[in-house]
DNA sequence: ATGAAAGCGCTAACAT
DNA sequence: ATGTTAGCGCTTTCAT
């Protein structure tokens, strides 16, 4: 089928052993041989059989990663920043989708084993905890949202910090009437998000207009519907929303009011996602999380786990604001 | 470090080879000592070394998945779709993304051939053709952008019949003042549609309105210029756009001009891109291009090819109209 | 500097 | 029905 170390070995009158040193990174070997050697099998089309050499090696310089979102659109990037990092260790990475199903998750996770990966990323959904894997005999790194163990290693966006940015943006704006629309309470984005922002606006001996944050879902229909109650409640010059799609809703809704953004109402959303962040008149402000970070530092801390000094605890990366339109005059 | 299969042999006292059949399918076992050994196997948390195993059979029930778009919108749903089909046959997927970086794609391919992997599925980031790998070693499926070469075998959605689809359905409407907004000329996508388009008016005797496609980006934004553009040019009374965004934009601007969607224009989009269609006011029937079923041919086709039953050609894919609002009063 | 040989963990052919 | 053994392709001692 394949050009073997032995083919090239015959081809040239060596034995295997001298072949192996030749293309390795042995130096018990003449340059003159080394050379030619090297010659022959880049000619011969020689490529080192992985599996012989994984068995050997005892390790398949392979990391499994365990997805559950379908949809893509928080995973996709993580996933990205994670492939990128294991790819510049010259490692690859196997692909599994559970597509939120508990059963399938098991079953990949099992083949996945099988397969014999050196380390396992788990990539949630949502930024809520994701059940701890326990020991699965390999390293496990749970990225997006953390582990429920805290001996385990989680690495997630500090959504404490982006909420905290987006209402400090608005603060340093001069708006002291600060709204803030968001999604379901069953989500932990959601309750972070709104606590972070709540104690932001205490410290500076504020409240939010209406008190308390909006709770709906992540959609832009209910941005709409939203700002019909925040307008309801008085006078509002600020809204932080929990969600790109909320915010552009709510954008839309008071434009249809006759409100100028930002001059009369200031918005800012959150991820960053620019389908809806570009495509808003105006453009949206939004808190970026940064998910190929997480990716990236998940994969190399799952890397080090690996060679043999895992970490353990919940690593939060930091946002970044991203300014737009609708905070800038 | 793990347990082995001679592990297990020593605990129960017989040979490794006996285990192995109690393991596996093979029938020269008894009974007693099948469910034996295989209680004890799982007891003993044993997991077959999977390099070893692929190392014997030569296969490694891997494939290869090399994508090249690094937003992801598009090639997700693919990927994901693929991935089923290669999980529901007990193999797996090493995933590249290239990030459109031709060097990177090289090494990539590098990487994932030296893994030893069966086959492996190339996925462009858009339906333009892409260069065909040439002869690697394995078999390769083209999916989402055919291969250059007709002898490698493309799994693609039929945009030919999608944009009829749509064309069709707003005849059915009754709609006769048909324009057609769209993506910038250097896309296959924008060339295709808009060629199914005038094609799918000839054949009724009409012709676009105003005469040709509107030519610009897929954004929200071009939607928006080129509403102004469809107006000033006479009576309209349905778009056809390119993109869900670009009908997204349409959809704002006419509204804008106090025209009611769909009694006085009707708009169709394309992609079937949930965050575009249902935020929309109203929402946007639009053309799903099925991507999912993209993926899963692609991957069955690539699963056969490797047993020995390569296929040659591009296989069209349908697409399937999802009717909401924006043409149902 | 090169060759010979053991062995990674498993399966399958052959022997008992 | 069970045990023994060869060998998948490679790396790595250990001899030479």
């Amino acid at each position: 089928m394949s050009v073997r170390l032995s083919d090239v070995a015959q081809a040239a009158g060596v034995s295997v052993g001298t072949v192996s040193k030749a293309l390795g990174s042995s130096n018990d070997v003449s340059m003159a041989t080394r050379d030619r050697l090297r010659a022959l099998a880049a000619e011969m089309g020689y490529r080192p059989n992985g599996n012989a050499r994984r068995l050997r090696s005892g390790y398949s310089r392979t990391v499994g990663m365990l997805t559950s979102d379908s949809v893509g659109r928080f995973s996709t990037p993580v996933l990205l920043g994670a492939g990128d990092a294991v790819g510049a260790e010259g490692m690859s990475v196997l692909l599994c989708d559970s597509r939120g199903d508990d059963i399938r998750k098991r079953h990949h996770l099992h083949t996945l084993l099988e397969h014999g990966i050196d380390g396992l990323i788990t990539l949630a959904s949502t930024t809520d905890d994701q059940p701890s894997l326990g020991d699965i005999g390999v390293p496990v790194v749970y990225a997006y949202g953390a582990s429920t163990d805290p001996a385990d290693f989680s690495v997630v966006p500090d959504e404490d910090a982006g909420a905290a940015t987006a209402v400090e943006h608005l603060l340093a704006l001069g708006r002291r009437r600060i709204a803030h629309v968001t999604g379901p309470v069953d989500f932990a984005a959601t309750r972070r998000r709104a606590a972070a922002v709540e104690r932001t606006l205490t410290a500076q001996g504020l409240q939010l207009v209406p008190p308390g944050p909006l709770l709906g879902d992540w959609t832009e229909q209910w941005g709409r519907v939203a700002t019909d109650m925040v307008l309801r409640a008085g006078e509002v010059d600020a809204v932080f929303c929990g969600s790109d799609a909320i915010a552009r809703g709510v954008t839309d809704a008071l434009r249809d009011r006759g409100l100028r953004i930002p001059q009369d109402v200031a918005v800012v959303g959150y991820d960053n996602w620019e389908a809806m962040t570009t495509g808003s008149r105006p453009p949206l402000t939004s808190i970026d999380p940064d998910l190929e970070a997480v990716g990236q530092t998940a994969a190399r801390a799952l890397l080090e786990a690996v060679q043999g000094t895992p970490r353990a605890g919940v690593q939060r990366l930091p946002t970044r604001l991203v300014l737009r339109e609708s905070t800038l005059g």
